[in-house]
DNA sequence: GACACTCTGTTAACTAATCAACATTTTGTC
DNA sequence: GACAAAATGTTGATTAGTTAACAGAGTGTC
């Protein structure tokens, strides 16, 4: 599938993302230049255009790989059948999303943080909207027929969901993924999946 | 004086010098292989022959580099004349010192730590001792003429320098160089300078 | 003590990254 | 709005680093 990548390629990027993502921490991604960069990476200004187009195009391929790895872990979220919800299943992928974000920690936390990228926030719940939006209707959930618009269940989760993502983010002794899962899973079949309607299979 | 070197070069050296302290921490000197710091350093293992060795070379190299540093701070420790030490010239340059320390932490710690190297502690003292005694016999200091043999407070002195390093790289939130270098010249020309015989010029 | 296994040290052909130079564009400030 | 300074984006020639392949040294374990 993947022909092996050169060895130089590899670091070369790995060297880019992480002196990109520690100068957005340190002067905001507005006033980092490609100049910093390559200075911050031991990399050679050139070299950078052999990646990247300009820093808007390394943002979205460091958020798109990141994303990538989230929505492709979130993907399988709502195991639904008959309009019943799997509650172990939801809990292993919630387990499943805190450890993608705990593996690309610094990412996320530098986009959430004070001199973040502008509206990560919402484009991140737009990204988890998608995703639970395409399931519900790919699995033919209908929460209108118990008189919940869809969106208002699909806004409800997704700025939950983040909203506590970002919570977790700023603990310094974080609760672990499996604890994470268990919580969270425990609180949306209770709340918002009751509401729209759906059937809850019995908690283990 | 220094041509320019390769950026290449100076960034492989970075990445090596990195891999191989995080290996020592985990694993110990001793069981770090080549192969282990090619992989970790994001480099082919034959970058690392083109630059070192083997890994005693490179360890002896990493340490000459912290430890000239340090010694050239330490160099100007002492600047005595007639029997007088300078205070205040004794306390930057602790100061100086700590800060080398500080710079490079990482070493220090590493060095020092569970897994560091084999009486890399005794190595350092003597390091200081050596810099002390060259420094005091080119000033024609005697301490034998006051009935203190010369071994025993170049010892006194270094094992107490280190000892005291050695606490303050563990302390989470550490004293700065500032208040160290404060508190040591004082202790200094206290005790083990004036049991040598030498005047002390009026304390800060 | 012979087996498989991992690590070492070295090589020649290939390739990614550097260098330094250039013309442009953007930024900031007087 | 005009000038200097900094950042951008491209280039061709050069070099450090990669690759993969080798033979040999060290480890352990059955």
């Amino acid at each position: 599938m993947s022909k092996k990548l050169d060895l130089r390629v590899k670091r070369t990027r790995k060297l880019i993302n992480e002196a990109f993502l520690k100068l957005i921490q340190q002067k905001g991604f507005d006033s980092v230049t490609i100049q910093d960069i390559a200075e911050e990476a031991l990399i050679n200004r050139a070299t950078f255009y052999l990646h990247y187009e300009d820093k808007y195009d390394l943002l979205e391929k460091i958020s798109r790989s990141a994303i990538d790895e989230l929505t492709s872990v979130l993907n399988p979220v709502l195991h639904i059948s008959e309009h019943e919800v799997q509650v172990e299943k939801l809990r292993t992928t919630i387990e499943k999303v805190y450890e993608s974000m705990e593996k690309n920690q610094v990412f996320y936390t530098v986009m959430f943080g004070e001199h973040g990228v502008y509206n990560f926030r919402n484009n991140l719940e737009e990204v988890i909207r998608e995703n639970f939006s395409k399931k519900m209707t790919e699995l033919g959930v209908r929460p209108e027929d118990f008189e919940i618009p869809k969106d208002m269940i699909l806004h409800f989760i997704s700025a939950a969901f983040v909203g506590v993502v970002q919570w977790w983010l700023k603990q310094s002794t974080k609760p672990s993924s499996q604890e994470m899962a268990m919580k969270l899973s425990k609180i949306i079949t209770a709340g918002p999946m009751q509401a729209a309607g759906l059937k809850i299979e019995k908690q283990l």
